[in-house]
DNA sequence: CTGAAAGCGCTTACAG
DNA sequence: CTGAAAGCGCTTACAG
């Protein structure tokens, strides 16, 4: 392994003046700083992180918490993986951080299991700040964190924290827009599958919906409005199974995202009802999951990508400076138009 | 930050005992290890990683190389994730380090643009050792890696290579499994989805295909052998929607893995051609994907998870014996029953 | 079984 | 603009 010192002895300078340079001072002169870089090249020398962090207290990492419910059951039925979202931003995340000189250190976290505890990354500081992506998260895990002043931010669907950086999204936008396309496309009523009362946000799109639905003058009825007990396509598909039963006839959906849409989907297919021709289904939250359903899922797309972009921009904006006032970013929602919509001139009646 | 001298005042010894405690040497008696125990925990004490890291030269991290095709372009079509695959693997790779001392760092790397190069996180050492999760993966990056002797481990669908850790699946015994299924329902000629050319594997289902469909005395017909583009859903939809205007009228499909089958559903839908009451659909690979689709997709499993747990098992012990002979793993694969597939007899015909 | 000492590779005041 | 020196927090021979 080369050190800094065999660098400093091949440029015939000292240590400090390498270290200088690496850290691109701006004390050293152009000559000396040229013959070093020159020799970190010929060397193919690379710093020891172990060391710079000693010194420097710091770990050119970053943590990332994906929060989960459980620890992960290894089955693959249907509802296996409600991560894809927590997924999805993680990608963003990787993008944005790519071309920096930080690492991330990566790590799935319970804090149902372990209420109060701190995630790994944190407890060993292997990592100068933290992104908690998703949820749920734990409020006394909040706190010790707040009061350590670990550099943080948050990024979820649901993920807005008074006081820290916080990534989240408007479902009630979305909920919105998607009422919005389907007033558009010609209806006149929507069935709202709706996710658990104990998730907030059931409550911001239960009122998109129902102001939405006054201002396209769409009736309303109790009956069409549905939360599912989990938050998980089984649910939703119970849930449409028992409407069907109930005699509801809904000619479009709107659903709190795409878990429940493709949950109810699968009933109707069962039922041979025919998606979009007969009933017409909106998502929201898009995923990985909306472009391989059948048929294609139109859905209000969050951009968690982009989410995950800007949770790593809103930390390392922490890092540099840790006083700077908090930012929050409300994804911009976007309808994406596949196949699961067509207007409501063009739908077939449905079976006797 | 409270350092192992503060713990060793407070238990009134020396820090070498502290760090031998830590370590858990047996040098050290009873009853001071544990004062020191109850010191650690009195003060909260948690090793400075960076410093051990330093005299140690190890970084208590495992690396993750994601492999991707390219710079993942953020963007919601269908075939956007092609990824979930390593993702599943990952998952493995997670559970499997919860408990250990490792923190895992991880990232993904694409060798088409970065030919030879090594991933970040072994050039800048943040990791004791490398797990390279999928393809593609390139020649002179593994090669280079193994002159460093960097502690390596492969596992994907195709990731044997001969000399180093690897954690693979037989993709012949999954078409085999498949085709012995579809046998048993009653099938005597199937469909085959494979991927390109250009994967390696697709030759191995192949051979499979046809020894299978001797052995069963299945009907074998080239133009009932397809080879996808590429391999995403969008290719099999092509493949299929080719197929079918070319008057191929297929009973049981059995694609080589869920994106190809979503595919080839996906065009189905469209076609009005009910899966699996006129088509039986068979898929392998089983990811995310398949508990969601529209029907569920009965699949051969490859035990994603397992996999990756199997290969943070390699790379643990190849960390303590730098020498032992490499290991191999063939994911097992097992048939999952779900709804795409019905008895032969029980199918209905084909629209006019 | 325990303590004093050197060293891991870097950074950062401090002199010059 | 550059060099000598101390220090970051730990581990590991080495004495005792």
């Amino acid at each position: 392994m080369v050190t800094i010192y065999d660098v400093a002895k091949y440029a015939s300078v000292s240590k400090s003046t390498v270290s200088l340079v690496i850290n691109n001072s701006p004390l050293v002169g152009e000559a000396t700083r040229k013959k070093v870089l020159q020799a970190i090249t010929d060397m193919n020398y690379v710093p020891n992180s172990n060391a710079r962090g000693l010194s420097v207290k710091t770990t050119n990492c970053i943590g990332v918490a994906v929060m989960a419910e459980e620890t992960p059951v290894i089955s693959y039925d249907f509802d296996q993986h409600v991560g894809l979202c927590s997924y999805n931003i993680s990608s963003g995340i990787f993008s944005a951080l790519m071309d920096t000189r930080y690492g991330v250190i990566m790590e799935r976290f319970c804090s149902v299991d372990n209420p109060g505890e701190l995630p790994d990354v944190v407890r060993n500081r292997r990592a100068d700040g933290l992104i908690i992506v998703g949820a749920p998260y734990d409020r006394k895990m909040l706190e010790r964190l707040r009061e350590q002043r670990f550099p943080l931010v948050m990024a979820g669907v649901d993920s807005y924290e008074e006081g820290v950086d916080s990534v989240y999204a408007d479902p009630g936008e979305g909920v919105r827009m998607g009422m919005d396309y389907l007033a558009e496309q010609g209806y006149r009523e929507a069935l709202l599958i709706n996710c658990p009362r104990t998730t907030p946000s059931s409550f911001t799109r239960l009122d998109a919906y129902i102001s939405s639905a006054a201002a396209h003058g769409f009736t309303v009825r109790p009956e069409w409005i549905v939360n599912c007990e989990r938050n998980t396509g089984q649910s939703a598909y119970d849930r449409m199974k028992a409407c069907w039963e109930a005699g509801i006839r809904p000619r479009a959906i709107i659903a709190a995202n795409g878990h429940l849409a493709i949950g109810a989907m699968r009933y109707l297919n069962e039922r041979h009802v025919r998606v979009p021709e007969q009933v017409s289904v909106i998502g929201y939250e898009d995923s990985s999951l909306s472009g391989y359903a059948i048929p294609a899922l139109t859905s209000v797309n969050i951009h968690k990508e982009l989410m995950g972009q800007k949770a790593a921009e809103f930390l390392l904006r922490r890092l540099k400076h840790p006083n700077a006032e908090p930012s929050y970013f409300v994804a911009p929602a976007e309808l994406v138009r596949r196949d699961s919509v067509i207007p409501a001139a063009q739908q077939i009646p449905f079976p006797a």
